[in-house]
DNA sequence: TTCGTCCCATACCTAAAAAGTATGGCGTTT
DNA sequence: AAACGCCATACTTTTTAGGTATGGGACGAA
């Protein structure tokens, strides 16, 4: 059984003849009268009572007429919901981030919804590792985090980077042990003077890195009193008045804790570079390519 | 686009990829690797991510499937159900009765429905008139009526017939002007002794005209005091007291009422024939055909 | 790295199915 | 009775799907 079929069934159920539903349909009666009698034995059903001078529907044509109103409505709303996915006006978007870069997402959600209100996210968050694999396995098309982007030794897959407009690393210092509330800024090295507190795992050590770096280009060596698996971790303690740390700015800036505060950095050019990291050759969705275009264009 | 497409598309997203598909339809791989493509391109949509190893669903694909699955299943519920439609095991059956009859049709919905249990009734009731009328618009295909089945002086139909056991005609009469209880039966001259009740209007007059004219075979003419146009008037009318009347057996069985009493008509061979009547080389609906059958094998 | 394997895509050919044409039969209408 | 309208059949043409041969690209083993 054809959808093609059951359109001339229906055409010839409304037309309550042949001819006329031929006329309708584009096309000559025979071919008509022949995919008719075909579907008939098809079915092995008598779909329309011919002995009248009219062709009116059996029980089990207007049967099949409702059925087939039903079907082929349904079929055209499918394919129509497909194109829409397939455009990137519906469907979803998963998006991965590093934690760290969390809280540059509401805004994007935000601006990428204004245009296209009926596509959906899903979000996870995770460090570098986890993104990747999740990108491998393609659970998550789009992942926002700090560059460079590596989480093995090899990964087999090559990625494709648009850098984000860079964050500039800040001190954050307890506020207990920076009470001058005039100071804006401070040097690498009164910082490293502080119990430093430092975001590292065994599977996120880049941006770990990168800060002792720094430190070490000046000749400096913080003294390292914690390492921590989370941002949230390592606030409330530099909250607490345990140490100071280094991070980027937009990390701080998402929650204003008055029990710390946030300096520039004096002696250091020092940034945390952002970028969207996606599978280099790989299929992206047209939600994914929006999302990447809004900053393209941005910017 | 097509089920047959939409089939293959299925396979391929089952298979993972095309070849493996292709054998599982009993083809080769380049025809189904060209339908793919053509469905892409007739819905302007990428629906498998190809850059990797194995084939996999892209968002737009995955949606297709799951609608593609739902449109498959439901396209054979529906083929299905129109199937047992027309072999009579589902669907609706459409009987008009006229009054007199309609007492025979319980017993033989109950038959039917024993058998047929999804079939579902639609019963109508009216006069010759009437119940010729609606076969002739097919909204009923069968009629339960007293014979002959005839409604105006020539109808352009014609009709087939299936005679059901005969009807003997009664007396019916009142009890309190019949007051010996023994008595089972009365000759036509006593009867046309009674003030006469009939049950006639303008268009349906074939009983009254069968029962007239036994009267006149005896020589006897019955003192009609009053033509009703309903059974329940005639009855109430005689179990009143106001007079006698003639009537098929099993309408006066169906209502038992101490008022008034049924006696066998002596001296007359006198029935009612009843049949079940539908158009003639018209089409009927194997529902119908099988509720003939129940009587055609009955009897 | 290279070779072999697996899979998809393309080009070309064959087969099947659908559409078109011509025509005849049947029933209704005038 | 003749004319018309509609359906059905036989036959032809066109379209579309399926099959065969083959090449290119990715992956894995040697």
């Amino acid at each position: 059984m054809d959808i093609r079929q059951l359109r001339y069934f229906l055409a010839i159920a409304e037309a309550g003849q042949i001819t006329r539903a031929a006329k309708a349909l584009n096309m000559e009666q025979p071919p008509l009268s022949r995919q008719l009698k075909q579907m008939e034995r098809e079915l092995g059903v008598t779909l329309f009572d011919r002995s009248g001078k009219q062709l009116t529907l059996t029980h089990a044509g207007d049967l099949l007429r409702e059925r087939a109103e039903g079907l082929i409505r349904q079929l055209h709303e499918s394919l129509q919901e497909v194109k829409e996915v397939e455009e990137g006006v519906s469907g979803f978007l998963a998006i991965g981030a590093v934690v760290s870069c969390v809280s540059l997402l509401p805004r994007a959600i935000e601006r990428y919804r204004e245009k296209y209100p009926q596509v959906t996210f899903k979000i996870s968050e995770g460090d570098h590792y986890q993104l990747g694999d999740a990108l491998a396995k393609r659970s998550i098309e789009l992942v926002v985090a700090r560059l460079p982007f590596e989480f093995a030794e090899e990964s087999p897959y090559e990625y494709d980077v648009l850098r984000l407009p860079s964050d500039p690393f800040v001190a954050v210092i307890p506020s207990k042990l920076q009470p001058d509330q005039k100071q804006t800024s401070i040097t690498l090295a009164a910082l490293a003077d502080y119990p430093f507190l430092t975001l590292k795992t065994d599977q996120t050590i880049g941006m770990h890195k990168q800060v002792m770096s720094e430190f070490r280009q000046s000749g400096l060596t913080p003294n390292i009193i914690c390492e921590c698996s989370s941002v949230a971790i390592i606030l409330s303690l530099v909250a607490a008045g345990i140490g100071a740390t280094v991070l980027p700015k937009s990390v701080v800036a998402m929650s204003p804790i008055d029990s710390l505060r946030m300096l520039r950095i004096e002696d250091a050019e020092f940034q945390s570079e952002v970028g969207i990291v996606w599978l280099k050759d790989r299929y992206l969705s047209k939600s994914a390519r929006h999302f990447i275009d809004q900053y393209m264009d941005g910017y």
